[in-house]
DNA sequence: TAATCTTTGCAATCGAGTTGCAGTAAAAGG
DNA sequence: CCTTTTACTGCAACTCGATTGCAAAGATTA
C-alpha cells in the first residue's frame, strides 16, 4: 500500500493539509465514503474544502465516483496503476441492509459489446442486494 | 407495443388522467425522461403529481429508475414481462455529449459472480460515452 | 521583499426531490 | 341517487446534497 504522499506526487498533485488528510481517511476506509461522511470524520475540516478536494482528485484519478443510487455520491482511491479508463472498469456493491458501498476489484468484468458504432469511455455499474454480513 | 390503458391494466395500476398523459410520454420517448423532461413536456400538469406517478409507476413495475450521474433520476417503460428481478437486468448507456441514456435491451449481460455469500437483488448498471450519433 | 497564484473557510445559493394540506374526483355503501 | 369514504391532484413550502462567491491565509515566483 502506498501513503498519501505517494499517490499525490504519482499522480501530480499538489500535497496540502486538507489533501492529505481527506486521501488518509479514504484510504483508511473499507468502504466508499460520501462527502459527508468524510465531513463528520474530520471534525475540523470545511466542507467545501472537502468537496474541492475530492473534485481535485477525480479530475486527477487519485480518486473515482461511485453514484451508487442513496443519494449521496460515494468515493474511493484507485488502485494502483488505475486511470479510470474502459480497462479499470469493475463493478460495485452496495448493500440495501447496511448502506456500505465498495469496489468489487476481484469481480472481472466482462468485454461489453455495445451497438455499432458506441464508444465505451467510462461506466458505472453498481450491483445491489445483501452484503455476506448482511445476509444471514 | 401495447397502448397505456393495457399496461396499467396488467400491472394493476388505476388509469388516471395524470397517469395515462405520462406513460403515454414515457412510451413516446426513445431515450429515459428525468421528472424535469417530463415536466417541460407536460407543460399544464403539476411536478408533484408527476412525481407521484413515476413512484406508483415504479412500485409497480410499470417503470424503472435510472442513475446515470447527470444529476437527475432518469425513467424508463419496463419491457413487457419484465418484473425489476436480476434477470430483467439490462445496461444503459449515457451519451456523454448528446446527453441522451437509453436501456440496452438487446445486449446480454453476463451473469456476476459474486463474493461468497453476497446477494444479488438490483444493479443499476451505466456505460457511458458516445452513441453512435455523435461518434463521427 | 513584493507580486502572483493557489488553497482554504465561511456564508450564501442552487436545484432535484419530497412533503403537508386542502380541494377535487372517483369508488363504495346504503 | 345521495352520503360517506378513499384516492388523486395542484400548490406552496421545505429538505438536503451539491456548488459557488468572496475574502483571508498560505505558498510560489520574480
Ligand atoms: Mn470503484
Ligand atoms: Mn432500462
Ligand atoms: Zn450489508
Ligand atoms: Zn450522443
Amino acid at each position: 500500500m502506498q501513503t498519501e504522499e505517494e499517490i499525490l506526487k504519482i499522480k501530480k498533485v499538489k500535497n496540502t493539509a486538507v489533501r492529505t488528510v481527506v486521501l488518509r481517511h479514504l484510504l483508511s476506509q473499507e468502504k466508499a465514503q460520501s462527502l459527508k461522511d468524510i465531513e463528520n470524520a474530520l471534525a475540523y475540516t470545511d466542507r467545501s474544502s472537502i468537496f474541492r478536494t475530492l473534485k481535485t482528485f477525480e479530475e486527477n484519478k487519485v480518486i473515482h465516483s461511485i453514484e451508487d443510487g442513496s443519494g449521496m455520491t460515494k468515493y474511493a482511491v484507485c488502485a494502483k496503476g488505475c486511470n479510470c479508463d474502459p480497462k479499470d472498469l469493475h463493478y460495485h456493491f452496495y448493500c440495501t441492509n447496511c448502506d456500505k458501498t465498495f469496489c468489487l476489484f476481484d469481480v472481472p468484468i466482462p468485454k461489453i459489446q455495445l451497438p455499432e458504432n458506441f464508444k465505451l469511455k467510462q461506466a458505472n455499474m453498481v450491483v445491489k442486494g445483501l452484503c455476506d454480513n448482511c445476509n444471514k
